[in-house]
RNA sequence: UCCCUAGUAGCUCAGUUGGUUAGAGCGGCGGACUGUUAAUCCGUAGGUCGUAGGUUCAAGUCCUACCUGGGGAGCCA
């Protein structure tokens, strides 16, 4: 007999067909006539309810059937005698094929905190929660490649390891061969790296963009989406050491083509979530409604799915950070000196700015534009006022920055003279440079943190909670 | 990395100004129950109080260091 999916049966079985299923327990309840086993095989948040005679089967079976242990059931589908669901399987054979110790097995069929799942994260696929995060976010993997397949972006697979720390994003893993205790010294004492496995220094990857620029000068629009490193020593709900980014790059788009683009890019993945994930999203909406009861009146928020529909529908607010900065310089808190860091033109927003605008100011997704050249990395677009450039982030509530891009500055003077003004190696980026000598051409591009969308999408609230076994500092289990 | 905070049973927590045999709910185990919905009811076992030092007649409780988690900040996606 061919083994149907849960959700299959669910949505299309019939009552009286023959049936096989495979899953894991979830709850068993049991009387002297009749048990009940609540079966979950991954396909959907929903359970099918397993019902089986006790008479017919052997008692010992029937003991070994604990929450978490993995069976084969045979039977008939038949309509529910009790409420709760439509269906339910009639079992006739049940056969175990992985028992689960239940005074060994950590998941309880009750509520467990996040932290304790987190420390048990190889098992945590199987709580509701869990089931419904990683559901979602492979159903946001998919829209993401659908969407840009859509727009004829072709997919680029850039490098992990990578020579260039030109970018400045941060710290980076070092990757070598080199023995860790005696490693071939130069004359001046330092590790010899011409003699490492690629012939010299080498790192994992903070970004894809400056190859998939390459990319866009010659294919027109692409993106990548592949694993990011930042050795960063941050230790907060926002941040991983190993995380996904989406980095399109699209050649003759300025930035405002490049702010449509990560509108309606985002817009498109909730509406997505929305008409494809309902049932994990209702289940995480009303998790959230129950946390949400905790908290007093005035910080409780919105509900998952009308927080999505609002962002879904609304334009998101777009001004430059020169305008950004009159609004904080003009607001309440500012007035009041209840910010705890200075606003002035040129100095980076901190968060409270950020939360401010987005939360309080204009209670919508904000896009900032055109930030001091001095706070921002060198490949962007300097404007003619010679103290912009033509950055975008876009911001949202709670999250804070979930995409940062620009125009890519395409005038290889101007490029090359900021290098020199930031001590970037002019050499070492040559390859990164003849796009500016060939053919250069306005280009643009943006990053999306992946996880830090699926935060949004999700209402999860750690970033250690929506990717599957979390690399941050002190952390590298399973 | 900085500030704050927490670590007690498998899980979630209580444990008074330091004072005798460390408590509850859930889960586990045993039993009851003709269809349950995280079932219900009765019974029962289960603890080096994060680790290492220190103060004290006496430490789960006070002090120091370290480890780990959480909240906030910085860095950013």
């Amino acid at each position: 007999m061919r083994r149907l999916k849960i959700k299959e049966i669910l949505k299309n079985g019939k009552p009286g067909t023959a049936t096989l299923i495979k899953g894991w327990v979830r709850t068993r309840r049991g009387s002297k006539n009749v048990h009940f086993i609540a079966m979950n095989d991954g396909s959907t948040i929903n359970n099918l309810q397993v019902v089986a005679d006790t008479t017919q089967f052997d008692e010992q079976l029937l003991r070994e059937i604990n929450t978490g242990a993995a069976l084969a059931v045979e039977g008939t589908l038949t309509e529910s005698k009790g409420s709760g669901q439509n269906v339910e399987l009639l079992a006739e054979r049940i056969e175990l094929l992985g028992g689960a110790d239940p005074e060994k097995y950590p998941i309880q069929p009750k509520k467990h905190t996040l932290e304790f799942l987190r420390e048990n994260a190889h098992l945590r696929f199987r709580t509701n929660t869990f089931g419904a995060v990683f559901r979602l976010r492979h159903s946001m993997a998919y829209a993401i490649h659908h969407y840009f397949n859509e727009k004829g972006f072709y997919y680029l697979h850039t490098p992990i390891i990578t020579a260039s720390d030109a970018e400045g994003a941060g710290q980076m893993f070092r990757v070598t061969t080199l023995d860790a205790i005696n490693p071939p010294l130069t004359e001046d004492k330092k590790p010899d790296y011409s003699r490492d496995f690629f012939g010299k220094a080498t790192n994992l990857t903070v970004s894809g963009q400056l190859e998939g620029e390459l990319g866009a000068m010659a294919l027109g629009e692409i993106y990548t989406f592949g694993p990011t490193f930042r050795a960063e020593n941050s230790n907060t709900a926002r941040h991983l050491a190993e995380f996904w980014m989406i980095e399109p790059e699209m050649a003759f788009y300025d930035l405002k083509d490049n702010m449509d683009l990560a509108e309606d890019f985002l817009k498109y993945l909730i509406g997505y979530a929305l008409d494809n994930c309902s049932d994990d999203l209702q289940f995480l909406a009303s998790r959230l409604e129950q946390e949400e009861k905790n908290k007093p009146q005035d910080q409780r928020s919105m509900n998952l799915i009308e927080k999505l529909k609002f962002v879904q529908s609304s334009s998101f607010i777009r001004l430059t950070y020169t305008e950004a900065i009159e609004i904080l310089k003009n607001s309440k808190p500012y007035k009041k000196n209840q910010f705890q860091f200075p606003v002035d033109w040129g100095i980076d927003l901190q968060s409270e700015h950020e939360r401010y605008l987005v939360e309080k100011h204009f209670k919508c997704p904000v896009i900032l534009t055109d930030y001091p050249r001095d706070i921002k990395a060198f490949y962007m677009k300097q404007n003619d006022d010679n103290k912009t450039v033509r950055a975008m982030d876009v911001l949202f509530p709670q999250i804070g920055e979930i995409i940062g891009g620009s125009q890519r500055e395409e005038n290889l003077e101007k490029l090359l003279s900021r290098m020199k003004e930031m001590d970037i190696p002019a050499e070492e980026m040559w390859w990164y440079l003849d796009t500016r000598r060939f053919g250069s051409a306005v280009h643009s591009g943006f990053g999306l943190g992946f996880e830090r969308f699926i935060l949004f999408i999700t209402g999860m609230g750690n970033i250690r909670d929506v990717i599957a076994f979390p690399r941050t500092p002190k952390n590298a289990e399973f």
